[in-house]
DNA sequence: ACAAATTTTTAGATTTGTCTAAATTTTAAT
DNA sequence: ATTAAAATTTAGACAAATCTAAAAATTTGT
């Protein structure tokens, strides 16, 4: 019978799976996520959610009403962070270390980000130099929860002639990250602006030594930083 | 409808860690194991051991006739091989590349097993540089499940004056090992059994350049190979 | 060999996470 | 402001993995 009993209780694969897709959904601020945007991100039916949704308000990670969807509370987005932060370690592990490719990544974290022990991460993000982004160029949480929040824009929106450096994808699917591979685009990489085509928004743009053509959709899941 | 449909099933962490466990209670060979056995190693109840025996022979792992126990098949015996690779390649890693001390690994090893990608244990046996033995002194069997079984022997059966090298552990237990860590002794340290105490069977020895003396309790728990 | 002790299995219940189908609530449209 | 549409919840079911208590089979002791 301990007085905080409930602060560091045991949550499953499920639970923490659904802290983290909330998360993503935007729950992290003050806006509840609908019940059916969880169970289409979460390839689940909108009763489970509601069913995950009482319980973990039980343990205190969500606000939940009725009928008015669930949004984190401080203590679910601190664990939401906690496993994102082992997400994208793990991710940064594979590509370091054991050469993954960015697109092979994901799966093989998805199961890693569940391994439960503090001093696995600690010592992992000590080995990998306390990386800040993961291979996706996503912020990766401190410890204690703090974000790098890059400024960064859509390469899609950058004025004409401006110049920057591809820091991150919106799209982390396997055929878009394949598709960069191909044509050479990566992380770190300077972009520049060439020319805009009205008529389809495609663009014109030169990377690094070479110019290329790409469509609004590569464009618009290419994150860029202005030059600084 | 493929033919081999069911080489690749599924395998639970539940089922996985029965078939280990069958493993080390010498379910390798022919001789059946005991349900309770099994029960009693994996902190269950006999009725539960029942019902996973009808699973895992159901999907060919094991051979299990009612009131006669199990032992593995050949399929049985691949899958827990493959398993304890896994379990020792990440306590290898564990120990190597994040400063864990050998007492800490295995909680942390019982979860990193379950990690389901053939890419992700080759790509950690690559950067490992290919270990045979685990932390503990424990081979760790190839791709192929090959085993390296190492000649050796528990120091309390060691004959007097006889030099041999420590090369690995029976008891695992933390007490266990920071008890060795205590005494400053390591895999690898030369040992030499100077004295026997017929009184309670301890031991006077030589480890490196120290003297000390143990009890029959810890020689016996202690592998060594004599001198090639 | 036969009764007693032990081991193992069965039967039925429980928990977690999921589902379907029906009922309810909210939102949107006219 | 009603009603139709959409979203959400409830109720009841299921599979996996476990448990308890009782029944059945095996082993052991004399």
């Amino acid at each position: 019978m301990q007085l905080w009993g409930n602060i560091k209780e045991h949550m499953t694969r499920s639970e923490e799976n659904y802290i983290k897709t909330i998360f993503h959904l935007g729950g992290n601020t003050a806006t509840p996520i609908a019940t059916n945007a969880i169970a289409e991100q979460m390839q689940t039916k909108p009763s489970s959610v509601t069913d995950m949704a009482r319980k973990l308000a039980d343990k205190g990670l969500v606000h939940y009403k009725k009928y008015q969807g669930v949004s984190l509370t401080d203590f679910g987005i601190k664990t939401a962070l906690s496993i994102i932060r082992k997400h994208r370690l793990w991710e940064v592990f594979l590509v370091e270390k054991l050469d993954f490719s960015w697109d092979e990544v994901h799966e093989v974290a998805e199961q890693l980000e569940h391994i439960k022990s503090e001093k696995l991460i600690d010592k992992l993000d000590e080995l990998l130099g306390h990386p800040k982004y993961d291979p996706h160029g996503d912020p990766i949480p401190t410890k204690d929860g703090n974000f790098m929040v890059r400024d960064k824009q859509l390469l899609s929106e950058m004025p004409l002639k401006s110049i920057g450096v591809c820091v991150g994808v919106k799209d982390t699917s396997t055929t878009f990250l394949k598709f960069l591979d191909k044509n050479n685009i990566a992380l770190g990489n300077t972009i520049q602006v060439l020319e805009k085509e009205d008529f389809d928004m495609s663009l014109y743009i030169q990377v690094e030594d070479r110019k290329l053509n790409i469509s609004h959709q590569i464009a618009s899941n290419l994150y860029v930083k202005k030059n600084d």
